[in-house]
DNA sequence: ATTGACTCTATAGTTATTATAGAGTTTATA
DNA sequence: TATAAACTCTATAATAACTATAGAGTCAAT
């Protein structure tokens, strides 16, 4: 059994996100020793690593939550899971659609102005004063 | 000169927001009516359209502050714009790069499991408990 | 016995809003 | 003129997923 500091190193995890993930219900409350220190095993190691793999992608805890109870009844269908990750993976295409469109403004924003201008012709500050291109 | 509920609909920002651009100084404080309502004219409506378009292009409100403030002294150089600028290009196109690679690994692992299957036999928990690819 | 490293809980801060409660003001209607 | 509806005010809490801090307790080594 290891202390929660030991599981930090292990998983890269803060020891404050552990105990936030704790509090979260995405991790069993752990066992406590006589000075009421948190105890970890291997599970839960593993477990934490799954989480930190959840939010490399970008899932949200409460999806992390769900994925970890459907872990649990293995005789389920996995449609749920499938759907999730259905939408998740739209939400993220949408989002590179719309960072990609204000990329382009930011550029071309930036191409208007050239250094050593005084702000007074800065064509910056003279484009963003304009009604705003329509954008998300 | 209208009121607060005016300029929301003018410019599109809800009355709470308008509200808290003020309590973070990106607008002044308005002028009062006697009955304490906050009063706004012409000028009121071009700024917060101005600070809209910012957040439009996802400069984060401190950003928008500085060029505000530099808006106001119309003779200083604009290379703090310009620098501004490209850092903030440089963090859309890394968000950008970020979540494109992200993308490819969520289509990678849905194909892992079609429909119908049980979670026992599911692709994407079975890999979402492997080791996780190394990724921010 | 004491130092240092670790852990505990509880609380506040981060960002840019949104939402709420409870009170006061103004406008329109009966 | 009374009253209701619509609006505004301030202050506070919630959102997401942490991070940071304070103040106290625990444990291992000296």
């Amino acid at each position: 059994m290891i202390k929660i500091g030991e599981l930090s190193k292990v998983t890269g995890c803060s020891v404050q996100t552990i105990r936030h993930y704790e509090k979260e219900q995405l991790i069993a409350s752990a066992e406590r020793s006589e000075g009421n220190f948190r105890l970890y095993d291997e599970a839960a190691v593993e477990q934490l690593l799954f989480i930190k793999h959840c939010r490399s992608l970008d899932l949200s805890l409460p999806e992390i939550r769900q994925l970890l109870a459907l872990n649990r009844s293995p005789g389920a269908q996995c449609d749920d899971v499938n759907r999730m990750m259905d939408r998740h993976i739209e939400q993220v295409e949408a989002r590179i659609q719309e960072l990609t469109k204000l990329n382009e403004q930011l550029r071309k924003l930036r191409r208007s102005c050239s250094n050593r201008r005084t702000v007074k012709q800065c064509g910056i500050l003279r484009n963003l004063s304009a009604t705003p291109v329509s954008s998300g």
